[in-house]
DNA sequence: ACGTATGATTTAAC
DNA sequence: GTTAAATCATACGT
């Protein structure tokens, strides 16, 4: 910092000089075309500041400092740059709030990334610890623990970025103020100018915080991929379940349509979930529909079965020694049309 | 390895 | 909300 007030204080003191003969610079400016000061110049004068001792700048600073048209200048340099910079700068409305970044911050809310904190770490635990439990019809438990702990990783590795990023915003800005309070003792620096100064520090990095959130959603969204996605890791109902639905569907062809009662029982006896019920009769309707000829001995079958054991109900004695045999093809199937209501 | 079966998801209509 | 229909992605049998 004191480095830097010296060398500018070294700039100021040696502005007007200027010295021909280093090296053959007016070739250069004349091919290059530049009509102000030589680099040899500014060279120069760099150099120069090397030359110069601690205390000599010091004391130029002083005098400079001291010198009894120094506020008034200082005041007018102040002025006349504040007019130029801001009509430079022109109407630059503070942080209109970006819908990028309000996209992004809810989406990582909704994922539970920068929500409020539900244990950290511990939540992977939990959910490991509610599969483990045997939570009866819970659905790729252990998958989603895994998903859960893989998210906590994500929201660790966030937060603790985040923590970093601002850390060393406060710090840069803090860093800068100090800079610029210092130097405006010598040079034309007005508060406001510090504080486009903090405000453009802060957009930089809220920039870099965007990128951050941005490859943080991405993460998730990979990890939804592979984790949500592999929800569709099926597996298929066991054999019970697929004869107890098909029963069900069989039985009523007419009306394939179970209530919401009689999907719930069928749920508990095949211990899937409701919704898989749906999915079922939802796939089961269709593919039927689609192609009635392929499930026509699967028809037979059922529709034999469930009249045997109707019959073997009602009659066990005289049904119990005639084995039902499917007689595949002549059972006249009852027809589902689409438009149901038989 | 390949084709089919099957549970799940998505889309659009109601 | 439910549903049909299309589609996806895997399981399964050959």
């Amino acid at each position: 910092m004191d480095d830097q007030t010296r060398m500018l204080a070294g700039l100021a003191g040696l502005g007007g000089l200027s010295q021909g003969d280093v090296g053959d610079p007016d070739s250069v400016r004349k091919q290059l075309g530049q009509p102000q000061q030589d680099i040899g110049d500014i060279l120069q004068q760099i150099m120069a500041i090397t030359d110069e001792s601690l205390d000599e700048a010091q004391a130029r600073k002083h005098a400079l400092n001291c010198h009894r048209m120094k506020p008034a200048l200082f005041s007018v340099l102040c002025e006349i740059k504040e007019k130029t910079v801001l009509s430079i700068r022109g109407i630059q409305d503070e942080d209109p709030p970006d819908p990028q970044i309000m996209r992004l911050d809810n989406m990582l809310l909704a994922e539970g990334v920068s929500g409020p904190e539900k244990g950290g770490g511990s939540a992977a635990a939990a959910a490991a610890a509610a599969a483990a439990g045997g939570s009866p019809g819970a659905d790729g438990g252990i998958e989603h623990s895994d998903y859960r702990a893989k998210l906590a990783q994500i929201r660790q590795i966030y937060h603790s970025e985040l923590e970093k990023y601002e850390q060393a915003c406060s710090e840069f800005t803090n860093h800068v103020m100090n800079l610029l309070r210092e130097q405006s003792r010598t040079r034309p620096i007005s508060p406001k100018e510090i504080e486009r100064m903090v405000a453009i520090i802060h957009r930089k990095f809220s920039s870099i915080q965007m990128q951050l959130k941005q490859s943080t959603c991405e993460a998730v969204m990979i990890l939804r991929s592979r984790f949500l996605d592999a929800r569709r890791k099926r597996r298929n109902f066991n054999k019970q379940a697929t004869e107890v639905l098909n029963e069900y569907f069989y039985s009523h062809l007419s009306n394939p349509y179970p209530s919401e009662e009689a999907k719930e029982e069928l749920a508990k006896k095949c211990a899937i979930t409701v919704s898989q019920v749906s999915n079922w009769f939802g796939n089961k309707r269709i593919r039927y529909k689609k192609n009635i000829g392929k499930f026509q001995e699967e028809a037979n079958l059922y529709a034999v079965k469930t009249a045997v054991d109707a019959a073997s109900v009602s009659a066990q004695a005289s049904q119990a020694n005639s084995p039902a045999t499917p007689n595949s093809g002549g059972y006249p199937a009852p027809c589902y049309t689409p438009d149901g209501r038989l």
